[in-house]
DNA sequence: TGTACATCAGTGAACGCGCGTTCACTGATGTAC
DNA sequence: TGTACATCAGTGAACGCGCGTTCACTGATGTAC
């Protein structure tokens, strides 16, 4: 935490994402330049190629780290609704990350770090979903339950951070609104909703 | 239609939005360059500027169409379920116009023609969501409604197109999940999930 | 404890590129009389 | 029907800028003996 200069950074990796993600929240991942970053970051404009090869080096460590974070954040939800306001909570405190971690063709597909975050994610999601449906009768899993849950989440989440959803919460909390919208919905297990 | 090269390109307005359609939904709207598009029209690199002063100016021409485009396909929906679908195809068959109708950072946010376009959209789902709440008891609409069935629709078309859903939808006929997907959500008025 | 050497992180000059913008221009079209 | 003129669409040379990438380098750190 001191400022005097040494040349060796001491963290410039962490240095070059903080940077990145403030750029991102701010402008959006197209604005992201790594010699910018290295201004930001106090160091030359090579440097950081020496942690994060290219863009979409950096860009794969930040949703890499996004699917970390949000899968911490899930997995301690109680239920399929709670679950849903995690993640909309989570877009709503990384919004950077959010923003980064489901374009795949600002990323390195087959990065093994990412790929297994992403799964993580994933996983928490399906068996909230699954757990939700329980044994109830009309609950035909083929991923409708899942695709259904994601989208609700995904769409209030990504609506929310684009300012489209600013009139209609009319300053409201939106994670309060999310809950109660998904409670409508989303009725507890046992009272399934596929007639 | 002919190719025979004149001075004036005849559509050149037209041209140049169609090759912007084409890079974004290739690239993304952020892989847009001026120069670059006068190139896909074959005429000189300031040209476009004639018709859209910049890439801002272009961005809100297109947002303005998709807008028109959506309120057009809405229109024709026989209730909520029919008003998502046509959602969810829209944003299929127009993927680059969808991509950048709700990125306000991207456009002229003051713009007559596109906040004359927008409120339509917005109007024809707020009707198909008072539509179907109908008198039904619990149905409080503080926007609650309007803004899950948008959430869900926007969310599951997002998804789709940044390839999210690829591998839970296995090859399925996207609009056809969809379309069983809001059924269990969303049934029809009078029996309304709000307990 | 001391020296030699390998490795790693960051430097800084140089390069070529595509971009947006400006500007004086020219070719085509429409309108007034 | 013909001429003069205004307006509009597109041209092409020039500019300055920030970018990514390369490369020989230097300063700092860690390890072997």
């Amino acid at each position: 935490m001191t400022t005097e200069r040494t040349y060796h950074h001491g963290d410039l990796r962490r240095a070059v994402l903080t940077a990145a993600l403030d750029v991102i929240a701010a402008e959006g991942p197209s604005a992201l330049s790594l010699r910018d970053l290295a201004r930001r970051a106090g160091v030359s404009h090579a440097a950081p190629a020496h942690h994060f090869k290219d863009r979409a080096g950096l860009l794969t460590a930040i949703a890499a780290e996004g699917h970390a974070l949000l899968a911490a954040a899930l997995t301690e939800a109680s239920d399929l609704r709670d679950l849903g306001v995690r993640y909309v909570r989570f877009a709503l405190a990384h919004p950077a990350h959010f923003q980064v971690m489901f374009r795949p063709e600002l990323l390195r597909a087959d990065d093994p770090e990412l790929v297994a975050a992403r799964r993580r994610t994933r996983d928490l999601l399906r068996t909230a979903v699954a757990a939700r449906a329980g044994g109830g009768a009309g609950a035909d899993d083929s991923g409708t339950g899942f695709m259904a849950a994601w989208s609700l989440a995904h769409g209030f989440a990504t609506l929310l951070l684009t300012h489209n959803l600013d009139g209609p919460l009319d300053g409201r909390d939106p994670e309060k609104v999310f809950r109660s919208l998904a409670g409508e919905l989303f009725r507890p297990a046992g009272n399934s909703p596929a007639g």
